[in-house]
DNA sequence: TCCGCCATTGTAAACGTTTCAAATGTTCAT
DNA sequence: ATGAACATTTGAAACGTTTACAATGGCGGA
């Protein structure tokens, strides 16, 4: 094997100096057609590839961006990447990936490791956007980022994301017309998302609004919470889903968490949305697919990240203004939310 | 905003040289720990950040792999890059991610691109790994890789995949052992993804030994073939669910064609498996969550991509003999097989 | 013929590292 | 006192680009 051929050795064999056939790759117009053609067949010849990372020690800007998620083990993180990846691969940038699975001393290693690499901004996923010693790095080294999920309570950081609160007040709105009274929530720990107690928050005030606003008569609102990836919550919904006590309607912070309360119900011999009514929020594509089709606060993702890509390259080419995008989501119609089972009948 | 600090920055204010600056961050057991510490002090006071281009440019190796799968979208390829982006994590390597769409012509782009940041090796799930451009350039050029997914002929190349066509072969024997006669599989279009095609083979070759060996009275195998990314299947199959031929069982070379099929065979007011028993390959997450629990030839997608890229390292490391390594699969107590339906009984 | 202009090309200095060879200073046996 | 052996540090040359600036040559107009 001969050494790597690099703009010297192309120089060479066409004749040139090298300062030419980095003419002929970046800016082939201010060159005539001869001498571009002598280069490009030495190229082809040699087998020659530009070296990125030569080209990024010189340049200001590398065209990379960092992108940090929870996991790529829920599709909702996922799908966002797709759609990252997607508008980075039109773009020609090149896209550094790492998951925090969501740990803090993991988001700030991952970050730190990607500023190492010196991409030109970020697009991130935080457990918690308050408060985060990843925002503070990065606002104090002045990279661009957009958050993405996240909805920070400062507005001065670029974010996208949907209404949290409002999705999951919508959702559980749905369910009291339907006629529910005893809910549960089904997230995940606060301290690992900000998004869980965001929605969190808003269940409860949907809860609160029916109550005070329109004099239904609810009982408090409840909680389950879970670990991230548990997928087996039949032990820890047992409470909520039996005994005199039992909810007959279970929102759930996400769609994952959704897909498994249903499971978890069947195992109780609680038929969805028969005797459970059971709403996610993400919008995964999965739950459009399940039966009961899943009934959801669905929020674009894909083209969340893509969106998110287009943020940062504002932000990268000089866009002082860090944009936030709150968009809106949409009740899907689906099968897994239905009337309340009557009072009366006992259950289990 | 002074400008980034560099090593030379540093070096100046703890009065050393560059050198010395570089071995305290490489091997700083070299150092005297009074000039380590003395070292240390000026990078943090200095915040400096060492930077990862200027290194690549030097060494012969960038510590970078390159990932490149058909989309995120899929669960299946999510979840092995979760598991590659954890293996790597855990050695300190940047990945870079690509997607293709399932198409050639990306896969080449996406490559070359990777190629161009100079990574130490790839890990592809191609469409179709034989006679495929990618692997000619890669092997031309000596870049280590190894394919996650792909089973190709060639026995040269590093591999880990499950055996496609003994997955279908073994999920289709349990149709037939349920007394299901007529049977079709649900595939990808089979240039999209040699995959589908290995699938397809273990379909058929199930069928022919149950008639050949066993006696067994087999409808002809059918096939039904599926854009990507296509989750409403529920014209494509109707030929294949209503009507006198109407098959008692769907094979689907996906678990996402599979619950794509299941919803598909709701809308036609058929049971699961009370009157259609469906069987995937893959075993995402969801599949286990989901009424009927669907059933399905598992492989351990994460762990593939862990050891996928551990592969890739010994590769890197110099070790001459390409490893390929199939996996056993699983097949899952599921629900979405049942017995076949009386064929006397009519449909629709 | 000479000059200036323009198009084209070349020279050389960065960019931030790593690393080899060489320099400096210290210790110790002779 | 001398030099060998060693620990510590340094100088300088890469690595493959980009780019400001300088050089070259051809051409037309005076």
């Amino acid at each position: 094997m001969t050494p790597k051929p690099t703009m010297r050795t192309v120089a060479a064999k066409a004749g040139v100096s090298i300062a030419t056939v980095s003419r002929v790759i970046n800016c082939p117009d201010e060159v005539p057609t001869e001498t571009v053609e002598r280069v490009r067949a030495a190229m082809a010849y040699l087998k020659y590839r530009p070296n990125m990372n030569g080209r990024r020690l010189k340049m200001a800007q590398t065209r990379s961006v960092g992108v940090l998620v929870p996991t790529m083990a829920n599709p909702v993180f996922a799908t966002s990447v797709q759609g990252i990846e997607q508008a980075a691969n039109e773009d020609g940038l090149t896209v550094l990936l790492t998951s925090s699975e969501y740990d803090p001393e993991r988001e700030l290693g991952a970050v730190s490791t990607l500023l190492n690499n010196r991409v030109d901004g970020l697009i991130l996923t935080l457990a918690n956007a308050d408060d985060n010693r990843v925002i503070d790095l990065l606002i104090s080294e002045n990279i661009p980022f957009v958050l993405l999920f996240n909805q920070p309570s400062r507005t001065d950081v670029a974010s996208i994301s949907v209404d949290n609160a409002k999705s999951a007040y919508d959702i559980t709105q749905a369910m009291i017309a339907q006629g529910h009274r005893k809910l549960a929530m089904v997230a995940g720990h606060f301290e690992s998302s900000d998004r869980s107690r965001q929605r969190y928050d808003g269940f409860c005030q949907a809860i609160n609004d029916a109550h005070q606003k329109d004099g239904v008569e609810m009982a408090a609102p409840r909680l389950c919470q879970v670990g991230f990836g548990e997928t087996d919550l039949e032990g820890i919904l047992e409470s909520f889903l039996t005994g005199p006590d039992a909810v007959t309607g279970l929102v759930c912070s996400t769609d994952m968490l959704a897909i498994a309360a249903i499971s978890a119900c069947r195992t109780y011999g609680l038929s969805v949305p028969g005797d459970v009514s059971v709403g996610g929020i993400d919008g995964i594509a999965v739950g459009g697919l399940i039966t009961p089709k899943l009934c959801s606060a669905v929020q674009p993702t894909q083209k969340m990240g893509q969106q998110a890509l287009a943020f940062l390259l504002g932000l990268i080419r000089g866009q002082t203004e860090p944009q936030s995008l709150l968009l809106p989501h949409q009740l899907s119609t689906g099968e897994s939310i239905g009337p309340a089972r009557h009072q009366s009948s006992p259950r289990l």
